[in-house]
RNA sequence: GGAGGGGUGGCCGAGCGGCCUAAGGCACCAGUCUUGAAAACUGGCACGGCGCAAGUCGUCAAGGGUUCGAAUCCCUUCCCCUCCGCCA
């Protein structure tokens, strides 16, 4: 949500913004509904204004045993009172729609945003790694993980349906111990774990921006008003909703263990073999509270966190800037870390580091107290994935394959697994 | 699932139709005193909207209603607490 300040102040910044976007966000009918409002609530402030005036000397009349003046003014008092139901709908009716219309808008980019339609404007910022080189023709973790006995699409579309999948055997703990040392990582480097609800309610996503415009993308709970959460994201940044920060309690980095839950609308044909695109998947997800003198340092901190994780795996990536046209809704500038993955000869996304800047917080009514004193202000919220674990997961298979079509494990990850060295086929 | 009790400013807490412009306390800020601090004393101190301003409207969990007038009365919902039942 954007300040309603701004958007009178500086109608054509957001107007060039939304451009950049490719956005086709309702802003000139936002305009208009907002002056619509404001006149409307002027005038029903008015009306408001002589009644309490009138209530306060309807009571002093009474009071002082002047009865009849007292009916009298009570009877013009509550032919004002049918003039102020009308002017209140009015008002209302406006209200209602400025409402729904700036939760449609999407946030601002940075001045530092790479302007363009989609990925292909998108900027490399750094690589780290060499993609692996192999004397065999390396095979895809759809390939490798059914051989090797750990990845069952087939009883997953048994048991669910398309774009599950079951995990055997060690497996099942490879994705365990990822979560649990991408958890530890993190923990061991400032950011306090939470566990949070894997269901939450329709204001929480209000909240983050997925509601009210991304509703197709979200499991809802039948007879509920639950939605499975889409990321931590959600939870986690709404955990302080409505309150107000102390600055010295800043900035605060959070990391956090969900499942996630997409329908995946709009995404029907790709990616749909293997693990990459799933309905459910494992994250690990960070967020930080910040202020907005520090939150553009601290998308830099959640940036390195997320890749210190791919750097203990010993995995290539590069971290990319993405442009105008391709980030997401409440995002100001985002970073995404794409791994390299072998089977597809290309570097593909494992995590997604945002600054939302106030967008969320606005949203949120999340807000700080400066340390010097003065006017509470909205903080700056971030997140970014640390990491999507199926993907990791998908990454070790691919970039430790062996000609045998065994995987070493990366040595990060042995004490997690009994010191396992290597997957080989299980029965 | 059943029966009760609650939700008031940053926090605690009074108020139960009109002197609520929400008492009092704690915390916080400024000042006096002090070598400095503490204590004491004095003053200040909720938030949001609209307006150039004067000002004005709103907010006592949320929404609706009664009334000239609602923190206060009525209805609905949400949340918290206690007890019972059930359950991992």
């Amino acid at each position: 949500m954007l300040a309603r300040e701004l958007l009178r102040t500086s109608p054509d910044r957001v107007r060039a913004a939304l451009a950049a976007r490719c956005s086709d966000a309702p802003l000139e009918r936002l305009l208009s509904a907002d002056v619509s409002w404001r006149e409307a609530q002027a005038e029903l402030e008015a009306l408001k204004a002589d009644r309490n005036r009138g209530s306060k000397e309807v009571g002093a009349l009474f009071a002082s045993g002047r009865r009849e003046e007292g009916e009298a003014l009570r009877g013009r008092m509550a032919a004002l009172g049918a003039k102020i139901a009308t002017a209140e709908q009015e008002a209302a009716t406006f209200a209602d729609e400025v409402a729904e219309l700036e939760l449609t808008i999407p946030n601002l980019p940075h001045e530092s945003v790479p302007v363009g339609p989609d990925e292909t404007a998108n900027r490399v910022e750094r690589r780290w790694g060499e993609p692996p080189t192999f004397d065999f023709e390396p095979q895809a973790h759809w390939d490798l993980g059914p051989a090797l006995g750990i990845l069952d699409f087939e009883r997953a579309a048994k048991i669910s349906g398309a774009r599950f999948a079951v995990l055997w055997g060690v497996g099942a703990a490879l994705e365990r111990a990822l979560v649990t040392f991408m958890l530890d990582l993190h923990r061991g480097n400032g950011y306090r774990e939470v566990y949070v609800p894997f269901m939450v309610n329709r204001q929480a996503l209000v909240g983050t921006g997925q509601l009210p415009k991304f509703e197709a993308d979200l499991f809802r709970v039948e007879g509920t008003d639950y939605f499975l959460v889409p990321t931590a994201e959600v939870p986690v940044t709404n955990l302080h909703r409505g309150e107000i920060l102390a600055e010295e309690t800043l900035p605060r980095r959070y990391c956090a263990y969900t499942p996630c839950f997409r329908a995946e609308a709009g995404s029907h044909g790709r990616d749909v073999r293997g693990l990459f695109r799933q309905h459910q998947f494992d994250k690990v997800e960070l967020v930080h509270l910040t202020t907005p003198e520090t939150s553009y340092a601290e998308l830099d901190v959640l940036t390195r966190s997320a890749e210190l994780v791919l750097q203990k795996l010993e995995l290539p990536y590069r971290v990319m800037t993405l442009a105008t046209g391709d980030m997401g809704f409440s995002a100001a500038k985002t970073h995404d870390i794409e791994v390299w993955l072998p089977g597809q000869q290309s570097y593909r996304e494992i995590s997604s580091c945002s600054n939302c800047e106030d967008f969320q917080a606005r949203r949120t009514d999340l807000k700080f107290r400066p340390a010097g004193g003065g006017k509470t202000r909205h903080l700056h919220t971030l997140n970014g994935s640390g990491l999507a674990v199926g993907r990791t997961l998908i990454a070790i298979l691919e970039n430790y394959q062996s000609a045998d079509g065994t995987v070493i494990v990366p040595e990060a990850l042995r004490p997690y697994l009994g010191e396992l060295e290597r997957l080989a086929p299980e029965r």
